[in-house]
DNA sequence: TGCTGTTATATATCATGTTATCGTTTAACC
DNA sequence: GGTTAAACGATAACATGATATATAACAGCA
């Protein structure tokens, strides 16, 4: 059955990148499902932005992420009630809320940074590695790429080849 | 300030995809919300399906766009309150529920090839024409362009040089 | 000092994708 | 032919993005 969002080409890129984005997702909850780790794949751009920029207030954050304010709010909401993140009130602004990791926040990426995160790019890099040419064909080969295998296959196969 | 989902390359391509798809739809939601079409950017993939391939069952739209089949019975069920679809039962299969595109909805879908499709294909083209090389770069170069000018200015401008 | 406008965050609501599951209809097989 | 399995689509519940707007705190100036 033809792919009409790929026939449609750049009339529906837009469709496409996010159909693309939400498969990697996907395919990252699949790992992370794996080892057991109580955080949504799509949360860890933010604990990420917090251990490279340090403690940020909401607004810089959703700056830092290029994401809207409110996504931010609802994420951080979320995060602290795990325990990861915290949130205290600035000194010399009452209304900025400064974000920050805390014991068990730091914990978690430290080891998602050592045993995690490596993994995940690698697997993606190498889905990418090859490609070249016209974007919407580079774009076909990563559909493709994945539908022969996804994320959560390469990084299986990678650590099973360790072990 | 950094991006921090752009420093951190293939780990979080899959939001990134995301992000660029979400701005791309945005655009153009707001290019067609000037001329006064009453149909959201997301559902144009599914009437140009219907264009494209005829009639089809509600399953066989989803396998044709890639997305899950709750989704698209949802946006059946829009679409048809538009007036735009219309819903039979199969004749052979009770089971199968036919979706195909209403005189009106026709007409909508003539009008878009005609006039709007065109100059949202071209201005997105545009956006990529001389990218090259590896993806991360050919999407840093669609941010920036983006961020210089959106699809809706683009296609304003487009439009403005005709006039 | 008190009014005014701006900034930072929270909240409400919507859009659009997902998975899981249910009821109905069909098909397969003994 | 009747039971069981599979297929189709609807529904429920959730995830994660957006916009619009309300609330509270700050800043500037008469």
């Amino acid at each position: 059955m033809e792919d009409v969002i790929r026939s449609l080409g750049f009339l529906c890129l837009g469709s496409r990148l996010k159909r693309i984005g939400e498969q990697l997702q996907a395919d990252t909850q699949r790992v992370l499902d794996r080892l057991e780790v109580p955080v949504q794949s799509s949360q860890y751009p933010l604990l990420a932005a917090l251990d490279r920029l340090g403690p940020l207030p909401v607004g810089e954050l959703a700056q830092a992420l290029g994401f809207a304010q409110p996504g931010i709010t609802r994420s951080v909401a979320l995060l602290a009630e795990l325990g990861l993140v915290e949130v205290s009130q600035s000194n010399n602004d009452q209304r900025r809320r400064i974000v920050s990791l805390t014991r068990t926040g730091r914990r978690l990426v430290d080891v998602a940074k050592r045993d995690v995160w490596p993994r995940i790019e690698k697997a993606v890099a190498d889905l990418c590695a090859d490609l070249s040419g016209p974007l919407l064909d580079q774009l076909a080969a990563i559909e493709d790429g994945l539908a022969a295998a996804g994320i959560d296959r390469r990084v299986r196969n990678a650590v099973d080849c360790v072990q």
